[in-house]
DNA sequence: CTTGCCAGTGAACGATGTTCAAGACATTTT
DNA sequence: AAAATGTCTTGAACATCGTTCACTGGCAAG
């Protein structure tokens, strides 16, 4: 019976890291459900006895990015630093990171689940736990802030370094998902 | 012989018209070559007879909205203003435009040409005249810029109050190229 | 009236994500 | 040990997508 779950934890571990690698080698719209099986040496099913579909496995890709983003600000924003120098930390890290991890980093937003199909929690909670590392250094520096407004904050701090970084890095004019283009005759 | 060309500038109007009216109420994702042509009344194929391909109709519809977001830029920004008061302008007015125009305006980053496929030079136009929008108050109000640095600083605060308006959207969680998901036995 | 031409058409193609009947394998029961 | 009973894995089949291209109908020229 363990051995059943251990081996179906070892088929995600391996897919999930297949998928990473050929994310941050192809982009996330190089990404093909038969590329990836083969690569990972499974059947194409077998990806649906992992995950629900493709588009979990991505979010679980994106969330190991999100988590060693979370790792890279920590470490490079210590609760050492004066809270100033922290924030700017944070932003110069948000930037080290996009610049190193730059396929990764643009699927984190470049992935869209279908409408009407809800982000999962604990995918969320990754994303707060992003937002609180603004908010902590962001409430020394203005302690008049109730809660609801230092997380409002933190959220348009957040908003407007991704957005000048986002529009600055060229991996935003790439990657779609490949379209037909049939040999000439 | 001018029938002719008449007739085909008439299709891609036809097609244009009907691909933004798709957008604005199914979103970009919802955007297919058979509904498209169906809801036109053309042919499938109509669509490459008047574009190189969907990916360009979109551009089109885009720079469509683009040029509909410069207008009512301009007019809730008239040069009347004093810069701060118009740089204030310019941005409550791209709020509102976004607010207004939601599918259309995410439409514009959500959409990715194939890889190493070059935006087409009149599109980069557009956003050129939208940054020259910003930068002709700033100009006032930082005479000491060079005209690089002007362009540059334009570019940054778009892209941060770009980025604040679209992480606050909640068109950012919606549309995806639709799944599969073939009806039960 | 005949001829040539070309824009419009839609069946066919390759690629893609997803499903599911069937086989492979392990575990438990007799 | 053999049989029974599950469970996991597999890959062919399916729906749907953008794109192509041989055909055709109608207009203009001869």
């Amino acid at each position: 019976m363990g051995r059943r779950d251990e081996g179906r934890e070892e088929l995600r571990l391996r897919l999930l890291e297949t998928a990473e690698r050929h994310i941050a080698a192809q982009g996330l719209a190089g990404l093909k459900a038969r590329e990836l099986t083969a690569e990972a040496g499974v059947a194409l099913g077998s990806i649906y006895n992992a995950f629900e579909n493709l588009d979990l496995l991505v979010v679980h890709v994106n969330a190991r990015t999100l988590a060693r983003l979370d790792a890279a600000l920590r470490e490079m924003a210590p609760d050492t630093l004066a809270p100033a120098e922290r924030m700017v930390a944070l932003a110069r890290g948000y930037v080290r990171f996009a610049l190193d991890n730059r396929r990764l980093w643009a699927a984190l937003f470049d992935h869209r689940l279908p409408e009407h199909v809800a982000v999962p929690e604990w995918h969320r909670e990754a994303h707060v736990r992003i937002l609180q590392l603004i908010a902590g250094p962001l409430a020394r520096l203005r302690p008049d802030l109730s809660v609801e407004q230092l997380a409002l904050r933190a959220r348009t701090l957040f908003a407007a370094v991704h957005g000048v970084v986002h529009l600055s890095s060229p991996a935003s004019s790439s990657a779609r998902p490949g379209r037909c283009s049939r040999r000439r005759s």
